[in-house]
DNA sequence: CCCTCGCATCCATGGTTGTCGATACGTCTT
DNA sequence: AAGACGTATCGACAACCATGGATGCGAGGG
């Protein structure tokens, strides 16, 4: 192998209508050279994701039914007190992997599933 | 979108030979429910990723002649001191991002490929 | 055999982060 | 209007982490 990775210029730029237009993602880490910028922008998403709590609410959203949760659904099987989960959703709405719709006196979440495509990615072209 | 992101159970499994037997990952973020364990497991690799340093040096690895490279050729490119880089790839190597092998009196590290696959499948189903 | 060079490791430190408990803020119900 | 309920936010704290400089160590070269 050489510089197998993959080569993109600006990976997926998601079809992003109009959230907070973090979505667009960032060039891959192999191929081409990874500017400073863009490795901060991409190491951004990337923390955001690395905690397991966060991993486990991404996954209870997306598996919850109608692919949406409130947070009074989560707190209990996730293990954490109430404001972590908040907290941890707040990262993952500002990092664009969730969405946040307030409807009542609740707050729904659901997955952006086209700004977790555009993260792997960028870590690694599919093809190969 | 619903239940969309994917299914899968220990995904992709990547054919590892013996590197340190870290590679063969977790199961998808979306689809079925992720288990605890799962969930540190990814978010361990993740969090080895998130950083723009790292990020960096990956690229600048992969990029490099060879599909390889020593620490004295990338301390330079990346901006930081010998010592932190060092700390780096030995991060990188224990999340089996990196492998790493002694030659003469240089250490040359080189991507692990499906290491990097495997995250992006465990995140994201390419199909989708 | 000494000196140089490439790299890992150790020490110290400032900054970030995950977590909880408490509190504040809206919204709905009664 | 008052209370109940779902969430966000705040304050505090412990744990972790990225980073630099210094030191240690092994491999070559003279």
């Amino acid at each position: 192998m050489r510089g197998t990775l993959d080569t993109m210029t600006t990976a997926v730029t998601a079809t992003r209508s109009a959230s907070t237009d973090a979505v667009v993602c960032c060039s891959p880490v192999t191929g081409s050279q990874l500017s400073q910028p863009d490795a901060e922008q991409l190491a951004h998403r990337l923390k955001a994701l690395g905690d397991p709590g966060r991993l486990r609410l991404l996954s209870l959203v997306a598996a919850h039914d109608g692919g949406e949760a409130c947070v009074c659904e989560l707190t209990e099987p996730v293990g954490l007190s109430q404001g972590t989960v908040s907290h941890h959703l707040k990262v993952l709405v500002d990092a664009g992997f969730l969405t946040r719709e307030q409807r009542g006196k609740w707050a729904y979440y659901a997955v952006v599933t086209d700004a977790l495509h555009a993260v792997a990615t960028a870590i690694a072209q599919p093809s190969s």
